[in-house]
DNA sequence: TTGTAGGCGTTATCAT
DNA sequence: ATGATAACGCCTACAA
């Protein structure tokens, strides 16, 4: 049983004394268990527990010039992707002697480049950045960090270190053709915030387009707000007023395709009939809707637990862990919203 | 200009023979620089410019017996609700010398109470926890902590030292009022999760359906699992199936009245006419939604922001702050959803 | 396997 | 206003 008394905080040379060793030997049996006897071991770690004590992270990162700190940078905080990802961040490094450091870039590179130089003067036991559009200053910090790296949320070709994602061009390609493969013709584009991801979703839209020999005319609406349902909602309407041809949209994410079908619901548009949607992400709402709404699946949790796993076996020095990058993929959940039938 | 270059960390001992002084004068000069002579304080600052010194937190926090970290407890990462409550945290604290440390307690109170233990070791600026149904033990640690302390995202009698939030009971019956004045004579309660602050609005729901006379049947549905749209789907079935005069739902948040809206449109139940709803938080979509949902709007950001700044008045000694306890209130939003028209 | 002792980068106390 | 110089709590060679 833990004893959650004396505030006075207990610190190492307490637990030393009160088992009758040297701090040197309670540091050891802390950090290398199999350096000390069993015996001592026990003693000690009943002494831990009765006396409570707790290490201070100050004291062990200054001497150890190694924290117990994954320093982890993503772009927003209150996008639910992001959530999701966080989600799986803290589930993974539960448990574990390491905690998390956040930092919010607000998809700002140079705010990201500040974050990075902060979070590596705390030498961290890892770090975890999103995507690859960092700032020169950025890759070479990155570049040099001697800690393990893992970019998420994308693929590419030089990694840092390591990388966990999928590519968006893809996925947007995929989803298009779907539209494409459901009998839509004069499928739009709705896009918000335009990050470099989102950018390059709607270059796989055009690429996709093309590449079925159909013309984009003027049916790609984006805008650098940031995105919510109220404006998916906006964005159709524009949308619709200047390409009445439309007959789907490809939405950047689950909120615009949300209120693309809200805004559709007013105008009397039937979906899927009149009007395909599809969104991104795969939000748990998609599925919920009414109609169900289309949407590319986006393994979320699952990056953000890959990379710490990532981190930490780097840490544990196991095996060069195959790949460097970690191709998650994605998938298109095709639901009532693009049901169109050829 | 910041000068990016050697990455052999510099520290204050570099920028100190740098200008020619002591560190204790680099050390005073950024800690209270009203100590050090204008001239000294240009050239220092001018030396940590081009050398790009940058404090190890580790250290200092050694030595000071004190962190620039300010610990905040969330019961969740994923719920929408705690991502705006983030964001005016990491809003508020930008720009200052402090950084947040976040920690997940998933609604279980022990959780809550190991964090804190941890948080509490690096004797933190400040703490923000969630709420005011702590464990004993976790009482006990705040109410002595050497820190400010804020809760958030409620109000209460007895704040271990700041408070800022509102009332969910009123909030809940405030809401009810909102249903039975509009004319819904048999409203409903969807309830997830089933924490405290759920609780306490059920409780308000009754006591509201009690005071103006009307009975609650068997029209309150809850479950502890968490909250979804998929769920508020699901739950609206199951409370019709078993209470068919039902005319009306007050859902604990946003996703369930979300989800109890599609599934009315499933089944063809008008929705303000036959059945009205009423969420929980006002989150953006309730407004986009069609019809538009009426919400009972809480000022999440806000508790978050002023949460930081409770914290940066008390760390600056400003004055004693009025009140103890700010209680931000809500709002019922009455939109489409509700407007039976009395 | 265990103990000794120096050092990690700052802060803070005392002098000067 | 500035400079020495002990802490701060832990880690880690090096010794024993």
């Amino acid at each position: 049983m833990a004893n959650d008394n004396e505030n006075k905080s207990i610190k190492m040379r307490d637990v030393a004394d009160h088992v009758g060793v040297s701090v040197a030997t309670v540091s050891r049996a802390l950090r290398n268990p199999e350096q000390v006897s069993p015996a001592v071991r026990a003693r000690i770690a009943a002494a831990i527990d009765t006396l409570g004590y707790l290490p201070d992270p100050a004291a062990r990162a200054l001497a150890s010039t190694r924290s117990d700190l994954i320093a982890v940078i993503l772009p927003s905080v209150s996008n639910n992707v992001f959530a999701d990802v966080m989600d799986g961040i803290y589930a993974a490094a539960e448990g574990t002697r390491y905690s998390v450091q956040l930092g919010y870039s607000r998809y700002s590179p140079l705010s990201e480049e500040n974050l990075t130089k902060l979070f590596l003067r705390q030498r961290p036991a890892g770090i975890v950045v999103t995507g690859i559009d960092q700032t020169d200053a950025t890759k070479t910090l990155l570049g040099q960090a001697n800690c393990p790296v893992v970019q998420i949320m994308e693929t590419g070709p030089e990694p840092y270190d390591r990388m966990i994602g999928f590519s968006h061009y893809d996925a947007a390609r995929v989803a298009t053709a779907h539209l494409i493969a459901q009998g839509y013709r004069a499928p739009g584009f709705l896009g918000a915030r335009m990050d470099p991801r989102t950018q390059r979703r709607l270059h796989g839209f055009r690429d996709e387009l093309r590449a079925q020999g159909l013309e984009e005319g003027r049916r790609v609406h984006t805008t650098t707000r940031p995105s919510s349902v109220t404006l998916g909602s906006y964005l159709l309407g524009e949308l619709l007023s200047v390409a009445p041809e439309t007959d789907a949209v490809f939405c950047i994410n689950d909120d615009l395709a949300l209120g693309a079908m809200f805004e559709a619901q007013r105008r009397n548009l039937r979906v899927p009939e009149s009007l395909g949607i599809c969104g991104f992400n795969d939000m748990e709402m998609m599925g919920a809707a009414e109609p169900a709404l289309t949407s590319v699946r986006t393994f979320r949790r699952e990056m953000g637990e890959g990379a710490i796993q990532m981190i930490l076996d780097a840490l544990a020095e196991k095996a060069p862990a195959s790949e460097p990058v970690l191709d998650l993929g994605f998938e298109v959940v095709a639901r009532t919203s693009t049901q169109r039938g050829g």
